[in-house]
DNA sequence: ACAAAATAGTTATAGTATAACATAACATAC
DNA sequence: GTATGTTATGTTATACTATAACTATTTTGT
């Protein structure tokens, strides 16, 4: 029996949360092997250790795999555990990665399925370039 | 001097043709090791000539990267030469892929660009789920 | 306390991709 | 035709990403 009042998000485990600390922390991408090299100190030895928290905290939606760079990096919404639909632009230059969840793009994913005539389960959207910043150097 | 008349594609090497040949064959998406599985009989011998190979079709836009599968897939449009944007709908239990390149996914590539001040360079779309046929089993 | 179930640790291995260097093929210039 | 620079290829080794299989520990319900 789980008697605790909360807002709805479940417990972490240790690592998990280790692993989500850092995540924040950093804010950018970064590879399971780099996570797990951060947290050698904390006592991660293997990368399953690494795979094991991200596969929760991807479930949960407070983590996304960035799959074209085969990296990780926190939610930056508080949303995705309901939402689900985001897309990431990402800087080839300067590596800043943002992540955008609204309207446009949720209603884009349902019309793409629809058209399409599947059952939507997972989408990634990930758009390369060069940021603002990065465009005028 | 190279005095042919053509379409305008750049000639291929003969490890080139090989891969995109088979990658026509096959339709579907293959690893880069699949690739060089199947390409041993004809004198493929490491990673390397695959990938070089694929660097190559990619970048005329005969061959796409799906990034969630890392695997590779020939264009089935012709015209990714030219356009560059589309989308892969993926069928996560027959494993089919639609790539789909319309006016809808451009415009929301560009207004996606636009939206976050980016000069887009590159997109992957790739929305996985069941395929009309896998909704019904 | 005990058994069942979930969580975590460990070792080994599979799968994906590139670095670094050696070789060969092809073109242009002398 | 030989030299020279350039591009394409081949080869070996290695780096990076991810999971399988198994063991040990902790947690939970009875
Ligand atoms: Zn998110
Ligand atoms: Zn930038
Ligand atoms: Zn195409
Ligand atoms: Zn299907």
């Amino acid at each position: 029996m789980n008697l605790v009042l909360n807002d709805g998000s479940p417990d972490l485990s240790e690592n998990q949360k280790l692993v989500m600390d850092l995540l924040e922390r950093k804010s950018g991408p970064l590879s399971a092997y780099m996570i797990l090299d951060e947290l050698r100190d904390s006592g991660f030895r293997a990368p399953l250790q690494v795979y094991r928290a991200l596969e929760k905290l991807i479930s949960i939606g407070k983590v996304h795999r960035v799959e074209s760079l085969s990296a990780f990096i926190a939610c930056s919404h508080m949303s995705c555990e309901k939402l689900g639909v985001t897309a990431f632009v990402i800087c080839d230059k300067c590596e800043n990665v943002q992540e955008v969840s609204d309207e446009s793009i949720s209603l884009f994913v349902t019309d793409l399925a629809i058209k399409t005539k599947m059952k939507a389960a997972k989408s990634n959207i990930e758009l390369h370039g060069l940021c603002d910043g990065c465009q005028n150097i």
